[in-house]
DNA sequence: AGTCAGTTTAAACATGCGTTTAAAATACCG
DNA sequence: CGGTATTTTAAACGCATGTTTAAACTGACT
């Protein structure tokens, strides 16, 4: 275990945990049992160390994903909208083989990226993975014609909404239920959960 | 103007644009041109600032909002998701004669609480006003009587993440908006186009 | 005019932050 | 083994934060 990657795993649970904004290199540097200064030797910055804990997740998820999509973009027949958004469930489970809790802890820091950090990982993301967004918005299109560019920009951000605050405060909501329901969910459950609901939002009748 | 309300109203602005951690008494206390230990004389602590700009808004809001959901509620026929979902249009925009821009910056504040704060605010807003919540789960299931608790309980959830998301950077949306689609669309249209996307949401067919 | 509670003020305080430094330790290689 | 490059370390730096202090000011009321 390199001190590289021990940083970058103790970052990645806290991050996701408290956001961005709200660890300090000292809770993950003495939690990697590391010293303070090899954050800033090993990656330069705070900001860096950021990006280097997205990219980790980025880089296993988009190949997977990038393919689900264009697979559906480019088959013959219409897909569902239910279709288009259970393209996104066997990427974003793969990463609990990549790492324990992968799914759920990148989710959430996409979630803590969003509202953290004044939009700066919104444009990191978009500009390093473009070719997943265009195959998405593609593939959204293909399932629902009718829909104009415009109502689809609000509607795929609504969706984002959906799902970035539902996973940034998963572990709080899956608490209530365990309470309330007496049921075990993980987060394949959640994002089963959740799929019907973006679907059925994004192909909300028009007026 | 008293002191109080020149720190609440330049308090609520700052919070509204960068988060409750992102904004430091030194900026609302210079923006509102007063002495900076003023708001630790005048509210005791940050933490009580920011209670009491949320208070001021959800003791305006809250018994429109309150009435509108018990008409619905106590009404004979069955609503819609839409007519429910629709009960918070008038109530959200009556905030913008109470305060200018006063409808974004709550949004935008209930926004920032949700996710900021460790889910302090969530505690504050759901103990000091339960009936609001309770009458809205009421209508919701008197719309749709089929869905049951648990996935009410997921549904409301992701309905929450989609307003509070889309709320919290609507300003960054409005933006790409203008840019991408020449159309300058204001707080009350986006609270227009989320409405029959939330209601087709929870409204999605069970299973 | 004098008193006194309420308010405002400048200054300081303690703490925590990200980052930098320079020396010590370790690893690598001819 | 010797020397060079890499990595780790303790300490400090400069800065920003929320909060506290104690003195100065204000405006009513007797």
């Amino acid at each position: 275990m390199t001190t590289k990657n021990k940083i970058l795993d103790a970052a990645e649970k806290l991050f996701a945990d408290k956001g961005f904004n709200g660890t300090s290199l000292r809770e993950i540097t003495s939690q990697a049992e590391v010293n303070l200064a090899a954050v800033n030797y090993h990656f330069g910055s705070k900001k860096e160390l950021i990006k280097a804990v997205m990219s980790r997740y980025m880089n296993e998820l988009s190949p997977r994903l990038e393919s689900a999509l264009i697979t559906i973009c480019n088959e013959e027949k219409q897909p569902t909208l239910v279709e288009v958004f259970s393209a996104f469930v066997e990427p974003l489970l793969a990463l609990n083989q990549f790492k324990e809790n992968g799914t759920s802890n990148f989710l959430q820091l996409l979630g803590r990226g969003y509202t953290d950090s004044q939009g700066f990982l919104r444009w990191f993301l978009t500009t390093r993975y473009p070719v997943v967004i265009d195959s998405f918005i593609t593939a959204v299109h293909k399932a629902y014609p009718e829909l104009s560019t415009e109502e689809m920009f609000w509607r795929l951000h609504f969706t984002m909404g959906t799902i970035v605050f539902t996973m940034s405060s998963s572990d709080a909501l899956m608490d209530i239920a365990k309470n309330d329901f007496n049921k075990n969910i993980d987060i394949a459950g959640v994002i089963k959960q959740v799929i019907p609901y973006v679907a059925a939002g994004v192909g909300a009748p028009i007026r």
